[in-house]
RNA sequence: GGAGAGGUGGCCGAGAGGUCGAAGGCACGCCCCUGCUAAGGGCGCAUACGAGCUUAAACUUGUAUCGAGGGUUCGAAUCCCUCCCUCUCCGCCA
């Protein structure tokens, strides 16, 4: 959500901003709606001061016991009005809150402008392309060869984009996930959290999913709660309501959860695979920061999301994403995209974003500030990794002719100390 | 699932239709005293929004907010209804 008095002392200025990541303010609504509000608002609260303060009086009468009949009289006659205006300020008010809550972030003056993910600006590559003498397979084939991917069978038990993982590789997904949660707790300072994976809709309002994006969620009907789409839901609604003690910041919080997506709308695109499904294994890294350090947070945060490609000996390269491309919420994001042989191309394994104060603001995330004064906290996430997609960077890196696949150095003593997976 | 208790400021906790945005305490901030690591005294200390003043802040003032929503009333933290959440006991259960 962005600042409303943003909005009512430079309302130009932020429909500009706005403009260059495609969206259009509508100003004029936005104008009349303020009017509005603040013509109602005054004499709604005029009404709601003459009521006080005759009924203090009558109060007060009646403590001496005076008669209040004519005074009472007086006041009566307020209350027809007074709740019409109050109906009317509500409406308003609701009507300017939906209105607000479907405005996504301002970029930052950082981010390039562009419409598509074409426009992005590559920030650095990390390194070498793998060369193979031989025909590349992807992951799907090289899985299924090896015995350990089985989509036909997923199909079966739940439908489309789900996948059935088995023996070796199995315990390979596992592994990436424990190896990626040691790295970010021992070595970069963040706390572990196991956090429910289903959440009522303030937590989906918070972090920005909603009311934008609810289609896009699984929703439990019968309890009215959403099956979570990536960790940073739970993990950053961790503050939502909370004022944080400036001597507790920054929180870093790293949680490994399965996230659900309905991905509708995206019928048709990488139905092959594990790239795209309706379940996946994420490592979710979360920092709750002061507002003056989001920035730097968010370099860090970047670093320790590639510091597990780059012990994984994967090729990569960042890519700041322009101001088209970047979701919802984020004021400025940085992608990750790990090289895969069998599409020779970057895909996408992580996307780290500085949400400014935008989701604090809907959480109600403050800190107290050296003031004493509460002031909005600004909130980082980033995948650091999603683990199916690291799985597949692994199996079409590191295949062999054979169809083989060597299993990265730091991986093997999560894996029993196997060093190539096989085909049994 | 059954029975009961409860949700009040950053925290604890009183209030049970009128002068209550809410006693008292803790924490915090400023000042004083003392002088040494602990204590005494004074003052201040919720948030959001509006209006005034202003470059702005500060300030003044109004309104709303005592889990949420509705109702009764001239007036609701307080009474009534619905919902949500927490806790205790019983049942079931990984």
């Amino acid at each position: 959500m962005l600042d409303i008095q943003t909005l009512r002392n430079d309302l130009a200025g932020v429909a500009a901003r706005l403009a260059t990541r495609g969206y259009t303010l509508d100003t004029a609504k936005f104008e009349q709606l303020e009017a509005e509000r603040k013509t109602i608002q005054t004499r709604t609260q005029e009404l709601q001061a003459k009521r006080n303060s005759t009924s203090k009086l009558i109060g007060q009468a009646k403590a001496k016991g005076a008669d209040t009949s004519a005074i009472m009289a007086e006041v009566a006659t307020l209350g027809y009005e007074l709740k019409q205006l109050e109906e009317q300020l509500e409406r308003v008010q609701h009507e300017l809150n939906a209105f607000l809550s479907v405005i996504p972030n301002t970029p930052h003056a950082s981010v390039p402008a562009g419409k598509s993910e074409a426009d992005n600006l590559e920030v650095r590559k990390f390194g070498s392309i793998p060369k193979f003498a031989f025909e590349v397979k992807d992951h799907v084939s090289l899985g299924e060869e090896l015995g350990g991917l089985d989509f036909d069978t997923a199909a079966k038990i739940a439908g489309a984009r789900f996948s059935l993982l088995k023996g070796p590789l199995a315990r390979l997904h596992r592994a990436l996930a424990q190896f990626m949660l040691d790295t970010h707790t021992e070595q970069h300072g963040y706390m572990e959290t196991y956090v429910p994976y289903l959440v009522n809709a303030d937590s989906m309002r918070g972090t920005g999913q909603f009311p934008k994006f609810e289609d896009d969620q699984f929703h439990i009907c019968a309890d009215n709660l959403y099956l979570i789409p990536t960790a940073e839901v739970p993990v950053t609604n961790i503050v939502r309501d909370e004022i944080v003690a400036l001597e507790d910041l920054p929180l870093k919080f790293v949680s490994h959860t399965p996230c659900f997506r309905r991905e509708a709308g995206s019928y048709g695109r990488d139905t092959r695979g594990m790239i795209r499904q309706h379940q996946f294994d994420k490592v979710e890294l979360v920092q709750i920061v002061h507002p003056e350090k989001s920035y730097e947070g968010l370099e860090q945060l970047l670093g320790h999301a590639e510091t597990i490609l780059q012990k994984l000996g994967l090729p990569y390269r960042i890519v700041k994403l322009c101001t088209g491309d970047m979701g919802f919420s984020a004021a400025l994001t940085y992608d990750i995209e790990v090289w895969l042989p069998a599409q020779n191309t970057y895909r996408e394994i992580s996307s780290c974003s500085n949400f400014e104060a935008f989701q604090a603001r809907r959480m109600q995330a403050r800190f107290r500030n050296a003031q004493g004064k509460p002031e909005l906290l600004h909130t980082l996430n980033g995948s650091g990794l999603a683990v199916g997609r690291t799985l597949v960077a692994i199996l079409e890196n590191n295949q062999q002719a054979d169809g083989s696949v060597t299993i990265p150095e730091v991986l093997r003593h999560y894996m029993g100390g196997m060093e190539i997976l096989r085909a049994s």
